[in-house]
DNA sequence: CGTTAGTTTTACCAGTTGGTCAAATTAATT
DNA sequence: AATTAATTTGACCAACTGGTAAAACTAACG
């Protein structure tokens, strides 16, 4: 498709890209303006529109991203692989998203709490098959006996709402326990958890 | 303070209030607008900003009411209570209000989300105590063998978190399992998952 | 250097935004 | 019924919104 970029729309694309992250990520698709991504990107807003047609494609573009970043991991999981331990390195990897990009982390909670108007399809598409092949797994590794027997999907989603929770309550986490980085003891929860229900 | 609300005033304020909720918790407070509002709640706009100042002035009066909502059951634990009971009935009590309130969490949500511009102040004051104090009640009962040793702090961030979880993220949710209620379902993992964490 | 392709800016527009104001209407009280 | 208080409406406004058009500028390339 798209070879030929000049060095400088690669610069541009990627700076309006990370400077509508930063704004849809805190005020959402309809609370964010194209002047705030001027500013923060540093561009005039017609030149962002010379780089995106709207809007609506910059926020498009980070939520392909951001899809696909996330799927990756899912699909990682080796079912060859010990089951807690390939349970535990997913869920490390995801803690650690939250931690490394907790932007992109808020862009998705916007997103889906805002009812998923723009990536509804992918949800009950590809997320839900893909999420669908990881249950299968969880339970089939149940039922040889290798792991507790437990619901896999809210196993899943347990996961999934601790994880981001650091990233996307992040306000609320640093109110209670203080500045700082949580992170750390966060994850050491997280594999105790995970430990005490995979395990007989 | 108001002692003397007419019928009519305590009609609309309450219809507003609802329209208010139904259009912020899904598009936020930036997002949202006063006209959405308006259709929302069958008043016109000049109407509505008579009986609340501003368009601000409604989303803090939502948020008020929440905070308080969301704070009472922490207080109502009781000392003296069973302690794997006791955090039960509180996480019990916090899923039925994803349940019954998914649009309040999901105000919030917004809220926190976008950096809780305007009530920060209770998150680091009241909220912030009384989580202190509850984590100081659960380390009592850790030391006092009455459950096991825990960190107190990331067990009510992970009950938040999946609670929480089922209001917020209810789309995917809904995509992933299909239509329909998952809280009978939620509830028991959540119990399950508890016992095992409180347990020796 | 000259030409072309790529980039940026200036000026602009129509629609929407939160909010105001005075007039009109309706409800409550005497 | 008359008066007063409470409520609702319509017309309006300045600021902001996403987006456009064309001119001005800059980089790349032969």
């Amino acid at each position: 498709m798209k070879k030929t970029e000049t060095r400088i729309q690669k610069k541009n694309h990627s700076a309006i890209k990370a400077a509508g992250l930063k704004v849809f990520a805190q005020f959402g698709f309809r609370g964010s303006t194209l002047d705030q991504i001027a500013a923060e990107s540093g561009l005039s807003k017609p030149n962002i529109l010379y780089y995106f047609s709207s809007k609506e494609a910059i926020y498009e573009a980070l939520l392909a991203q951001l899809l696909t970043d996330w799927l990756q991991p899912v699909r990682d999981i080796d079912p060859a692989g010990d089951p807690v331990e390939e349970i535990l390195i997913y869920a490390r990897h995801k803690l650690k998203m939250s931690r490394l990009y907790p932007r992109e982390s808020r862009l998705y909670a916007n997103e889906i709490i805002q009812g998923a108007p723009r990536i509804k399809s992918v949800l009950t598409g590809e997320l839900r098959d893909v999420i669908a092949t990881l249950a299968q797994l969880i339970k089939n590794w149940s039922e040889a006996g290798l792991i507790r027997v437990i619901d896999p999907y809210h196993l899943i989603f347990s996961i999934w709402a601790m994880t981001q929770h650091y990233a996307d309550f992040d306000v609320q986490v640093q109110a209670v326990l203080g500045d700082g980085d949580h992170f750390d003891d966060a994850e050491q929860y997280l594999e105790d958890m995970l430990r005490r229900m995979l395990t007989v």
